[in-house]
DNA sequence: CTCCAGGTTCCGG
DNA sequence: CCGGAACATGGA
C-alpha cells in the first residue's frame, strides 16, 4: 500500500508551503497533489517520506532528495541575513516541477498573492486538467498547453485570470504549436533559455527566472519580485536612496553564488514568514 | 473606501 | 536606461 523513502535534511512542510508550488493541499498529517500526470499523497515521518507504493522513485526525484543541501548552504555568502534565512529554511528543497506547468503557473502569478495563485491553479486544473484519485481524494493534473490552446480568452477569464488570460492563452498556443519548444529550452544555457522563455507573452525577466529555477532546475536563477527587492534594499543596500533594479540584478547574480536560486527562495520564504505585512524594516 | 499583491508591456523623458 | 501607467481580481 504505502512505502517509505529515506529523506534526511528535508522539510516537506517548508518545501510545499514556501511559495514555489501552489497546488498541494493538506490531507490529514500529509499532503495530496499531482506530480505531473501522477496523483500522489505524501507524508513526512521523521527522516522518512511515506508515499504510495510504487511512487518512491518519482517522489525522490520530484522532491529533489538528491540535492546536497549541506554543500549548497556552504556556498552561500556568510552575511547575517543569508545565514538567518538559511537556518530558518533548513530542509527546504527546490522541487522539480514539470516545465509547462511551471511556466504557465508563473504567468498567472503576476500581481497576485500566493493564495490567489493557488486558487487559479485549482480552477484551471479542475476545469481543464485530468481527474485522478488518491486515497479517496480527487486530484486534477495541470492542463496541457494543447488543452489550454483550444480555449477562448473569455473561458480563461472566467477562471478569474483577469488580464493574465490573454498571456496564458498566447503562451499555450505558442507552446502547443511548437513556436517555443520547452524540451529545446531545457538544452540551452541559462542565458539563452531565458531569452527563449521571454518570447512567451506574460513572461519577462522575473517569470522567466522562476520558470528556470523551478521548472528547469537552473539553481542559479535569481527571480527578483517585490519581496526580494525589499529584502535586497533593506538588508544589502540600507540607506541608499537610488539603487536601480539593474543594480540589484547585477548584484544578486554574482553575490549569492552558484546556488543563488536556493538563496533567493530561502530569503523569500524567511522574509514572508517573519516580516510583518511586507512593509517596515527600512 | 483604499491599498496592494512572487509583473509585463508600452510609452515618454 | 529610467520612471509611470495600464492591466483585473480579491482580501485585508
Amino acid at each position: 500500500m504505502n512505502a517509505a523513502v529515506a529523506a534526511p535534511d528535508f522539510d516537506l512542510e517548508a518545501t510545499l508551503a514556501c511559495g514555489q508550488v501552489f497546488h498541494w493541499v493538506r490531507a490529514g498529517a500529509g499532503w495530496v497533489g499531482a506530480v505531473g500526470e501522477t496523483a500522489m499523497s505524501v507524508e513526512q515521518r521523521g527522516g522518512r517520506l511515506v508515499v504510495s507504493a510504487g511512487l518512491e522513485t518519482l517522489a525522490a526525484h520530484y522532491f529533489a532528495l538528491d540535492h546536497p543541501l549541506a554543500e549548497i548552504r556552504a556556498t552561500f555568502p556568510a552575511d547575517p541575513a543569508m545565514t538567518a534565512a538559511a537556518e530558518f529554511c533548513r530542509g527546504l528543497r527546490i522541487v522539480r516541477q514539470p516545465a509547462w506547468e511551471c511556466v504557465a503557473t508563473f504567468i498567472t502569478s503576476a500581481m497576485k498573492q500566493v493564495p490567489h495563485i493557488a486558487q487559479i491553479s485549482h480552477t484551471l486544473r479542475r476545469r481543464y486538467g485530468s481527474r485522478r484519485e488518491i486515497g479517496g481524494r480527487e486530484i486534477f493534473t495541470y492542463p496541457t498547453a494543447e488543452a489550454l490552446a483550444r480555449l477562448s480568452e473569455a473561458e480563461l477569464r472566467a477562471c478569474a485570470l483577469g488580464f493574465r488570460a490573454k498571456n496564458l492563452l498566447g503562451a499555450a498556443r505558442m507552446v502547443a504549436e511548437g513556436a517555443v519548444d520547452l524540451a529545446h529550452v531545457a538544452t540551452l544555457d541559462d542565458a539563452a533559455a531565458r531569452v527563449e522563455l521571454c518570447r512567451l507573452p506574460g513572461v519577462g525577466e522575473k517569470v522567466a527566472n522562476c520558470a528556470l529555477l523551478f521548472g528547469f532546475e537552473r539553481v542559479r536563477a535569481f527571480p527578483i519580485d517585490v519581496w526580494i527587492e525589499r529584502v535586497l534594499r533593506a538588508l544589502y543596500f540600507p540607506r541608499k536612496r537610488t539603487v536601480t533594479t539593474a543594480r540589484l540584478r547585477a548584484f544578486s547574480a554574482e553575490y549569492f553564488g552558484p546556488f543563488g536560486g536556493y538563496a533567493q527562495q530561502y530569503l523569500f520564504h524567511h522574509a514572508r514568514k517573519t516580516w510583518p505585512r511586507g512593509r517596515s524594516l527600512s
